[in-house]
DNA sequence: TAGACGTGGGT
DNA sequence: TACCCAAGTCT
């Protein structure tokens, strides 16, 4: 950007970074995992909140948050906990990969960091689940470091603020050289969660409310009167819709068949078996997918599921006949116990299939 | 770089 | 209904 675009940096800082911390002190969110006004945060908190906020509203992460924190209170604790226990904790939150790094990261700040988290974000960056904003966040947040993290809120409120023309992701660079003009070199960890209280509370997607926004003044959109025009962003790819088949095995009525995948689709997470869920079956096509060659039993309707790159529609099978091969010589199925099928902890999806075989209540 | 990777709520 | 979106990361 031409020099004359924009104010100094000095002066900037003062400018636009005071006038947001000055609105912050008066309307910051009270959040669980936030420390009380010139509290010390604690690192563990805030890394364990970032990490379940990644993608996900904080209305979706509250509760699993208070559990978290409740059952295994410090990194050492889940570091100790067994990954099936944290990932069935983490049933029903989604995007199961980060449930996976979070318990592989709790291991390396044990094992590597003597149970403390880097304050660095060259450090932080690079343990397990942790890229570029959560490592900025942290180094921000927990320990007062001077870094941007440029999530999709400040994606946002910056884009707005510069009329950003340029599409992300390729501005991505471009935002965070816009925000280092005016970032808050003495409140850094005050300045990341205040733009992003910002973007979260009044420079929404849909319809800021530039009214309450004290940074109107300053805002480029905004005296275009063109805010929802920003932040850029490319077309995106349709979304696909699949069939496939879910499989619900039953013996001597309590004892069931699962499997557990360990990578990809719903990873890590105790399942039914299926057809491929990354691929289009049809219903004849689907019955090869069966774990045996019994007589199966097709349930009326369907399962219905949205994913973010596809949609699902999941015929179910039901079969109480003994199986044609031993499972317990086979490598991926396990028998489970209907009756803890809520501690294997299931994914909506699955969760879905159970409720329509009338093995779960809603 | 683009696609894989969940889920629930808002409009 | 259909689409968009929410404190992204990994490959």
């Amino acid at each position: 950007m031409a020099p004359a675009d924009r104010l100094s940096g000095a002066v900037a800082e003062i400018e636009l970074g005071g006038k947001l911390l000055a609105w912050w002190d008066v309307s910051r969110r009270e959040l669980p995992w936030r420390a009380l006004a010139g509290r010390a945060p604690d690192p563990y908190a805030v890394w364990l909140s970032e990490i379940m906020l990644q993608q996900t509203t904080v209305a979706s992460v509250t509760g699993y948050f208070g559990k978290f924190m409740s059952r295994w209170p410090n990194v050492e604790a889940l570091a100790r906990a067994p990954l099936e226990d944290v990932l069935a904790a983490w049933a029903g939150l989604g995007y199961y990969a980060r449930a996976r790094n979070l318990h592989a990261c709790a291991g390396e700040v044990v094992r590597r960091h003597g149970g403390r988290f880097p304050q660095e974000p060259e450090a932080l960056l690079g343990l397990p689940g942790v890229g570029p904003y959560t490592a900025a966040a942290i180094a921000a947040i927990a320990f007062n470091r001077p870094c941007v993290a440029q999530d999709g809120n400040v994606e946002r409120v910056v884009s707005r603020l510069f009329a950003v023309e340029e599409p992300l992701p390729a501005a991505k660079g471009r935002i965070k050289a816009h925000t280092e003009s005016f970032l808050s070199r003495q409140r850094p960890g005050d300045f990341a969660q205040a733009l992003m209280d910002l973007g979260a509370t009044v420079c929404t997607p849909r319809s800021p409310d530039c009214s309450r926004c004290p940074l109107a003044g300053n805002c480029r959109a905004r005296a275009d009167g063109a805010q929802t025009r920003f932040p850029v962003k490319g077309e995106k790819p349709a979304r696909p819709h699949r069939r496939g088949a879910a499989f619900v095995l039953l013996r001597g009525g309590e004892a069931l068949l699962r499997r557990r995948p360990a990578k990809g689709l719903l990873g890590g997470m105790s399942e039914f078996p299926s057809t491929p869920l990354s691929a289009d079956f049809g219903l004849a096509e689907a019955m090869g997918y069966a774990p045996a060659e019994i007589r199966w039993r097709r349930l009326e309707g369907h399962v219905r599921h949205v994913f973010t790159h596809f949609s699902l529609e999941l015929a179910v099978f039901l079969s109480r006949e003994a199986p044609d091969r031993n499972f317990d010589a086979c490598d991926g199925y396990r028998w489970a116990d209907v009756a803890r099928l809520r501690e294997e902890g299931l994914s909506s999806l699955m969760r879905k299939v159970a409720v329509h075989a009338e093995l779960a209540g809603k």
